[in-house]
DNA sequence: TAGTATATGCAAATCATTTGCAATTGCGAT
DNA sequence: ATCGCAATTGCAAATGATTTGCATATACTA
C-alpha cells in the first residue's frame, strides 16, 4: 500500500523534469540504460495515475510522456514532425464547446499544420 | 497505380457509413467476418489517406476508425467510456489558440470528464 | 477475352506493452 | 542499527495490435 520513492522512480522524473517536451519508454530508457524497461513502464503508468507526469498521444508511434510545468497543447508539424507546446485560454475553449449535460475535466487540443519558419 | 473498387472495399466503407460512430478493426471484423483482418487494415490506410475516413486515438485501446458526415471533436467520460461527438466553431477556437508561424489545417479536440445525465 | 497490375489471404514477423515469478530492497517497527 | 516484510525490480515469456512476405485470386484495360 505504500509508496515507496526508489531511486530508479527519481532518475526516470529527473530525467523527463530535464527534457523539455514529450519522451518515449525508449527514449527515456535511452538516457538510463541501467533501468530496465519494464522498470520504466512500471514506474511511468505510476506517476500518471498520481498525476506527476501527462501522457499525450501524437500519432500512430506510441504513447509518449512529459513532465508539465503548466497545462498546454501540441501542434504538429506534418512536414518535420517537430513538436510545439502551447497554452491557450481553456475557459474560453470550453464555452465554445457548448457541451450539455458533460462535465468538461480537461481538454487537450491537437493542432496538425506545417510550420511557417 | 490505380486503386481499385472491390468489393470488398465497398463492404468495409458501408459499415464505416452505417454506423454512427467510431469502430475498431475488430469492430469491422466481427460485422464482416469473411474478410481477412489484413484486407481491413490495409483498406483502412487507403481510406485513410484518401481521407473517406478518419482515425480517432481515444485512449490507450488502439485505433478507432470512423466516417465523417462533417468535421467534428470527441468527449470521453471517465466513467462510462461512452464517446460524445461534437461540432465546434474551429475557426473561433483556432484564433484563440493564437499559433504563430504555424499554418493550422485542422485543429481536434478531445475532452475528457464525466457525463452528467 | 487475355494480359497484367492490384488486391487478398494466410502465415510469420515486428513492435509496444503487460504479466508471472523469483530475487532484491526500502522503510516502518522494534 | 537491525529485522521483517511488503513493495519494487529484472528477466523471460505472454499478449495484443499492426505489419510484412509471398503465392494466389481478381479487377480493369486494351
Ligand atoms: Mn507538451
Ligand atoms: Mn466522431
Ligand atoms: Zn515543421
Ligand atoms: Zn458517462
Amino acid at each position: 500500500m505504500t509508496i515507496r520513492l526508489t531511486d530508479k522512480r527519481k532518475q526516470i522524473l529527473q530525467v523527463l523534469k530535464r527534457q523539455h517536451g514529450t519522451m518515449s519508454v525508449k527514449d527515456i530508457h535511452n538516457k538510463l540504460p541501467k533501468i530496465d524497461q519494464v522498470t520504466i513502464y512500471r514506474s511511468l503508468d505510476l506517476f500518471v495515475k498520481n498525476k506527476l507526469i501527462k501522457e499525450v498521444h501524437l500519432g500512430k508511434e506510441g504513447m509518449l510522456y512529459e513532465y508539465q510545468t503548466e497545462p498546454h497543447h501540441h501542434a504538429i508539424c506534418d512536414d518535420c514532425r517537430k513538436v510545439r507546446h502551447f497554452t491557450a485560454p481553456d475557459e474560453k475553449i470550453k464555452k465554445l464547446l457548448g457541451l450539455e449535460d458533460f462535465e468538461v475535466e480537461e481538454i487537450e487540443v491537437i493542432v496538425k499544420g506545417v510550420c511557417k519558419k
